[in-house]
DNA sequence: GTATCGACTATACTATACGATTAGCCAAGG
DNA sequence: CCTTGGCTAATCGTATAGTATAGTCGATAC
């Protein structure tokens, strides 16, 4: 009777959720060990489903294992890493805005300019609000991904989520230092009007673009 | 109990070896449900480290979960998917080809030229023997996986390596079809040669013919 | 500095319990 | 007869608690 969609979800697919929520919001700051039995008392559950969701939150990057040690969350992003993260962000994401673009749907474009809306919106209360800063990565993250999924390539979209986890620590590092939400705004526009026109040529070259000046921002502090 | 043995690393690591050895090899086929608590009673662990170890094995992409469902080793791949990580490798692969033979060591053509030593004689015999097969797609891992490591981008390497159980599930596919190891050993020499020579641009050109070859075969059957 | 001690913690096993899934059976309806 | 639907029981994934073992790490003593 009541939906079927109503099934119970794993207590420790419910744990991912929340510690990587922690972890992308930084929450949990960088370099943190994280105390499995502190963590069941904490979140009231059994150290079982805890194991399981830290176990499958090592792949993300954003908590590191190291055997008989125990879990902790990744260390900050030195400005080498951040530069590597960048050369690997532009062989993946201009190609994947190449392909997206030659699949649009409209579906897909109204997805796409919610997600643009809302980074818009966010990226002006990025830079004085605390608060706005988790919902401007929140659409950051939101507008790549939407644009890897819609590239119809599995393969490429899973070598791209991960990185998702590193961005995320990128977003974080920049956190500390002033975020150029605002000027990336209008490179998302950019990004978009390509997409949106089926031009792949220019949606690549606005993403390279796009990446290297969210980066160069970043470092250029 | 009675086992003396001080064993350094924990059972779930070694679950994971040993789990992941049999997805790679083949022993348990594609699609094939995995029984926790068979798997318990068989490898004589607890359910604990045989959890962890899965939840850890399931970014490779050899095993699949669904809530509530259990685990089970990924099906067979279709022929679209094997075009689609084609299409994902030629976008990586050239790329740390490039980037390996811009930053070559002695140490690192030692070991590259030793996988390629063993990738030709296990080719030889992958043909014949089915216990060749075995040496065959492991020296293979071996011979991408060292160049991709020598790239220096912990990222782009990240990247790959989350194709890495798919290209096996791939390896997996040829298995039951001719399998192309003869035709790949040159090559493999070719992506060798050029690396050797420091020739970034040849080293990418080799890989990429290197990658659409190998698919080819299997997809011309 | 090195060695040892002890607290803390990761790891592992066992037993137990609950709930969801699934297969088999049976009955009603075509 | 075959299909459809629902009930039941077995199976299995999930979760908890308690306990045991062993490795790590800081502190203390030599």
């Amino acid at each position: 009777m009541s939906d079927r969609t109503t099934t119970k979800r794993p207590i420790a697919d419910q744990m991912y959720d929340v510690l990587l929520q922690q972890f992308m919001s930084g929450a949990r700051g960088p370099g943190q060990s994280l105390n499995i039995g502190a963590l069941s008392r904490e979140l009231d559950v059994s150290q079982t489903p805890l194991r399981e969701a830290l176990a499958r939150l090592e792949h993300t990057g954003l908590v590191e294992r190291e055997a008989l040690r125990g879990y902790r969350v990744a260390p900050m992003m030195t400005r080498v890493e951040v530069q590597q993260l960048m050369e690997a962000r532009l062989l993946l994401e201009p190609k994947l805005a190449e392909q997206a673009a030659l699949r649009t749907t409209d579906e897909f474009l109204a997805t796409l300019r919610e997600t643009l809306d809302e980074f818009h919106r966010s990226a002006a209360l990025a830079d004085v609000e605390t608060e706005g800063f988790d919902m401007y990565w929140r659409s950051d993250d939101r507008f790549h991904m939407t644009i890897a999924a819609q590239a119809g390539n599995p393969f490429l979209q899973m070598a791209y989520s991960a990185l998702g986890g590193q961005i995320q620590r990128f977003r974080l590092f920049s956190k500390f230092g002033r975020t150029g939400a605002r000027l990336a705004a209008p490179e998302h526009t950019a990004i978009y009007d390509a997409i949106a026109a089926g031009d792949a040529t220019a949606a690549a070259e606005a993403m390279r673009a796009h990446v290297s000046g969210a980066t160069e921002r970043l470092l250029g502090e």
